[in-house]
DNA sequence: GCCGAGTGGAACACCACTGTTCCATAACGG
DNA sequence: CCGTTATGGAACAGTGGTGTTCCACTCGGC
């Protein structure tokens, strides 16, 4: 082995990981505006033949699969960066709606293509979820957070909400700025005591 | 004409305004849960032959419509019910969220399948919608309702808090009637100024 | 500039769903 | 009770996505 990494099977050339990428990127794009989008309009999308998608992916649950792992690395990604652990929960939850706002057509997606949470990632809990789930109680405690909340219903809320704005940048003409507004007003009334 | 309608082509016999009726529901149960759920899978739900189904229905998209029909009406009773004129205009919204959730499935199908909203009755705005955002409006002036939030964005909270009462209901094991307390309780925070 | 990795396209078999026709039979209603 | 009405099933062709193979190409890196 030279300087390449070497995970589990092999090291992926320079090349075959750009190509990857733009094959899951695309795939993330077009779905979420069509969960039923053919293998052949991704490889049209990612301006490469429907072979390579195949030669990349086997079976479209392959692509699945890696857009899922794509997603949940997002996810982790923007956990971290929220630094769940500082100051208020509430304003952690605040951060956190931030970040996942930021996530775009990932998070489209997880809403709309309950395939993907089918996967061997999703099923067990997940530990940005955990963490998730641990700051809520951690408001609850501190009295940040309305007791009334249990923990599912503020995760339920919190993707809700992050929906809706994306819904509301998308339809009316809402500048994505605005909508994010809206969002982050609505939770800080919703989570207070 | 005797006691029978005749709206725009002829009056339907019992048995087939019957099993009309079995389709639709069936349909709309089954398309809540797997939007692309086939023909044959919806005859079998409704308990009757493939052929039978395209007897009433000839193609899909003929389908789609009727459903896409009925939850418009069940929306216009639903809205009737919750007389959106009486009272403080934020306890009117409260009183619609709840008559919305009793639709149950019928709300689902409208969060995740876009192709129902495409047909005729749904591109220009619904009388529904409309007094809807009246109300919405109504609260800004008497104060009832936070000004921050713009009428779009109401409306999209309060199908984002249904779905998320629904989905609450569905993957943890709160019953509907918590789901729906917890829903209302965080409209009321929400709209308060 | 060369060689191999990476690619695109054509052609293929396959499958599931769709929409249609036809016929035998069951149910309904007067 | 009998004829009309409604139904279910079989069989069919058509369609569009899927997954596979093969071959000619081109592009990138040494």
């Amino acid at each position: 082995m030279r300087m390449g990494e070497d995970r589990s099977v092999a090291a992926e050339s320079g090349t075959r990981a750009r190509t990857r990428r733009a094959i899951v990127d695309a795939a993330v794009a077009l779905l979420a505006g069509d969960p039923t989008a053919s293998l052949g309009d991704v490889a049209a999308a990612a301006g490469v033949g429907r072979t390579t998608v195949h030669r990349y992916f086997p079976e479209r649950s392959d692509l699945l699969a890696a857009i899922g792992a794509d997603v949940l690395e997002k996810v982790a990604a923007a956990t971290e960066r929220a630094r769940l652990d500082d100051g208020p929960a509430a304003k952690a939850l605040e951060r956190l709606c931030q970040e996942y706002f930021e996530l775009g057509d990932g998070l489209t997606l997880m809403f709309e293509t309950p395939q993907l949470t089918n996967w061997s990632g999703w099923d067990e809990e997940t530990e940005a979820d955990r963490r998730f789930l641990d700051t809520v109680r951690r408001g609850h405690a501190e009295g940040s957070i309305d007791r009334e909340l249990d923990e599912e219903w503020v995760r339920n809320l919190v993707w809700a909400l992050l929906y809706s704005a994306w819904e509301q940048a998308r339809t009316t003409g809402t500048s994505k700025h605005s909508a994010l507004a809206l969002c982050l007003h609505t939770l800080r009334k919703a989570l207070a005591p």
